[in-house]
DNA sequence: CTCGGCCTTCAACATTGGTTGAAGTCAAGC
DNA sequence: GCTTGACTTCAACCAATGTTGAAGGCCGAG
């Protein structure tokens, strides 16, 4: 019987872009891309709840080390209805990992490169 | 007196696409964009050194990471004309660290919201 | 010297990740 | 209940990263 703020889709996009530090046109680009999810008022607004601006955050972290939209999006459908802490812990370890793949695959390349001879034409 | 291959524009676009493991269009479009360099013919065709087809896969591991390509020509232009092997060294060093540096941020963001008690609405 | 294959430029198209503006609607305060 | 600011959709536009196709030019093998 407490006040429910987890849960609730009462945010705007206006206030949304505000706590996610984007455009409203980019909370709306978000949300047709499945990074974060609207409920629609009967006058037919997008009502967000507190996640969007964070998932919008982690988002652009996440564009910056090379994971497309898509894959956000992807990676955040993998959380259940009613998320707990530990159902985020493995979204933030799945991009981690993500992030870290990818830095290992270009190390791997340059030091495989080095270990030839000479980086490029040396 | 040797016979030069390192430093010779010999290479056509068509050889260090297929080198490269890219299509023609893209190699052009490299050059374009200050990837890798070519000199003339007296036909105007592009002659590439040994060095292209290298740069092209690191550009391509690299834009993996997030770097964007003016970001990986900027980095490629830190090379003087004849790049020692620990001019390249530093090449692969930078690379990696920007790769490494954006994967803290990541990193740092996300533990940043653990820590504060909830990932996004938890 | 000619032929065929690879090269040239240029423009159009595709995709990703958005922004901007027009035209109109909703909602909250007075 | 009206006004005003924030919301709606839609289309156009932008930049990045290329691909594709047309129209034509270069070059090396025979």
């Amino acid at each position: 019987m407490t006040v429910e703020t987890s849960g609730a889709y009462t945010l705007t996009v206006g206030e949304v872009a505000a706590a996610g530090g984007v455009a409203a046109s980019a909370v709306r680009f978000y949300e047709q891309h499945g990074v974060i999810h609207a409920e629609r008022t009967a006058g037919d607004q997008r009502r967000f709840d507190d996640s969007a601006a964070c998932r919008i955050r982690v988002a652009k972290v996440a564009q910056r080390v090379g994971l497309t939209v898509r894959e956000i999006a992807e990676i955040f459908d993998r959380l259940p209805e009613q998320p707990r802490p530990e159902d985020w812990g493995q979204v933030a370890e799945t991009l981690i990992r993500e992030a870290e793949e990818r830095t290992a695959a270009l190390r791997s390349y340059l030091s495989q490169l080095r270990s030839g001879g000479r980086l490029c034409e040396m």
